[in-house]
RNA sequence: UCUUCCUUAGCUCAGUUGGUUAGAGCACCUGACUGUUAAUCAGGGGGUCUCUGGUUCAAGUCCAGAAGGGAGAGCCA
């Protein structure tokens, strides 16, 4: 029977005669496997007699060849690991040719990795990756299926083009080379698969509203597509979004579960792949050696995620992040390149700034100004700031963007109005502000980067498997 | 999209003021060794110097353009 290497390194069975399946890391010695299944970031150790083994099969047990070993697992004889597997018979069920295979046993850049994203899962850094993506995402649904939130699938293809969120994806059936035409010239959509013009989404928030105003906790977690051509290490074409959304939760009530959720699955990702955190951190560690001193981080991967868990989130409206900007050491040399007075929309530095310079940890920024918000958040009393809210997470930035809904049917028309979103089209949404309104709030997460904050990965596109950017959709 | 840097062997990189046949480590192949931990030792094979054009007696090296990639910025999650 196939036992998984995950359980046998465990220890606690020795003296056994099992099989064990996987990929060759490496062949040492002409004697040694290091064997690995992905079940764990550790390999199991297979020890081979080669004055017994048929020499044409040791010829095969090759850098990620894939093997079946069978054979008595016993306490180590040498040192670096507790138990190794003594083998009876190797079967190669998979032969890959060393001269031609791509990974070795030694350091690969990421950006080498990237261009083979469908070999790189084979190495500890993207196996420990994607052990902890997985974490993360069953960690978020059990954050919320825990407190009886509902499950909802926004839909993927939108007709709706006003959620205003960015550059979209068109979605058509239509033959691009002989496209139908209306009178006017216009192409004529009607004649589309769904008889108007239509697109990928890019939020499910107007969808998950919704269904807050009839099952009061409602979350959505499915990808999201944005068209912008935007070439960052914290952007991608397609990425996947948790979008919760509850009825009767002001402003505080929504950072609070902002805070909850991210302090509960950050401690579930570490409890359940305490290796693959360890392996990370020393993987970081070393990676800042090489660094100069003053761009070296603050902290190691274990201690920054450490401290978020044991420390509240800070606290603080966007006058009073503006105000501690306008003090700052920064400010006065003229350190910033763009300007800060109330009214900007905080530049990258800015916020960087604040996270990473004065509070040194994720910082909740409320009550932003209304004309550099959407049109959804509701306005406050001052008539000048709207309740949304960002969370701001040392070394990415925006992690998660949110706001209290404007639940009063006249003020969510108006502000319509005035920024031009057409409000006929959107019936379906202002119909909850007209039967049974009630004030509710919610959040956007963005998945890949809650994965990067846990991992301590620097590119977004090394924590998700097949990164879509522009002008790059291989594999 | 903007700024900036990079592109030399499968990978990581060196290559002097432009000057014979372009190097190293790892990987690969052959052999030795056999309790190794990216095993070690000896030998060997492996190159359209990203592409296009230009300057020059001579270009990996200088100039121009293109493509691809990195970092930062904008937009955002």
């Amino acid at each position: 029977m196939r036992i998984e290497i995950a359980e046998l390194l465990k220890g606690e069975k020795t003296d056994i005669e099992i099989t064990v399946m996987g990929w060759v890391r490496t062949f040492r010695n002409n004697q040694f496997i290091a064997l690995n299944d992905g079940s764990t970031n550790h390999n199991l150790q297979v020890v081979v007699d080669f004055n017994a083994m048929d020499e044409t099969i040791l010829k095969r047990i090759t850098t990620s060849a894939c093997i079946s070993v069978s054979g008595k697992l016993i306490k180590s004889q040498g040192k670096g690991q507790t138990v190794e597997l003594v083998a009876d018979t190797v079967e190669i069920l998979g032969d890959s040719d060393a001269e031609k295979y791509p990974l070795q046993p030694k350091k690969h850049s990421l950006e080498f990795l990237r261009e083979i994203a469908h070999l790189r899962f084979r190495t500890n850094t993207f196996g420990s990756v994607f052990r902890l993506r997985n974490a993360l995402i069953f960690g978020i649904h059990k954050f919320f299926q825990e407190q009886n939130f509902l499950n909802i699938h926004s839909p993927i293809i939108s007709a709706s083009d006003a959620e205003g969120a960015g550059e979209m994806f068109r979605v058509t059936t239509l033959d691009l080379n002989k496209l139908p035409k209306t009178e006017q010239g216009d192409t004529d959509f009607s004649q589309d698969f769904f008889g108007r013009s239509s697109n990928l989404t890019v939020s499910g928030q107007l969808e998950a509203e919704l269904a807050a105003m009839a099952f009061t906790k409602v979350y959505t977690f499915g990808p999201t597509f944005r068209a912008e051509n935007s070439n960052t290490a914290r952007h991608l074409a397609e990425f996947w979004m948790i979008e919760p959304e509850v009825a009767f939760n002001d402003l505080k009530d929504n950072a609070d579960l902002a805070e909850d959720m991210l302090k509960y699955v950050i401690r579930y990702a570490m409890e359940k792949h305490p290796d693959d955190i360890d392996f990370l951190d020393a993987r970081l560690a070393e990676e800042e050696k090489q660094k100069p001193t003053n761009e070296r981080a603050e902290f190691g991967l274990k201690e920054k995620l450490n401290f978020m868990l044991e420390n509240n989130f800070e606290r603080v409206t966007y006058t009073e992040a503006i105000e501690i900007l306008l003090q700052s050491p920064a400010y006065k040399k003229k350190k910033f390149q763009y300007e800060v007075n109330w009214g900007i929309d905080m530049q990258s530095e800015h916020e960087r700034y604040l996270v990473e310079k004065h509070f040194k940890k994720p910082v909740i920024v409320t009550d932003y100004p209304k004309d550099i918000k959407a049109f959804y958040m509701r306005q406050n009393e001052d008539g000048k700031t709207v309740a949304a809210m960002d969370i701001l997470a040392p070394g990415i930035g925006e992690i998660i963007g949110g706001s209290q809904r404007e639940e009063r049917l006249d003020k969510l028309e108006q502000r319509m109005q005035e920024m031009h979103i057409p409000t006929e089209e959107m019936y379906w949404y202002l119909d909850t502000r007209r039967f049974g309104t009630c004030k509710h709030a919610g959040f956007g997460l963005g998945f890949e980067r809650l994965v990067q904050f846990v991992t301590g990965m620097g590119n977004i596109r090394d924590v998700i498997p097949f990164p879509r950017t522009p002008k790059n959709c291989e594999f």
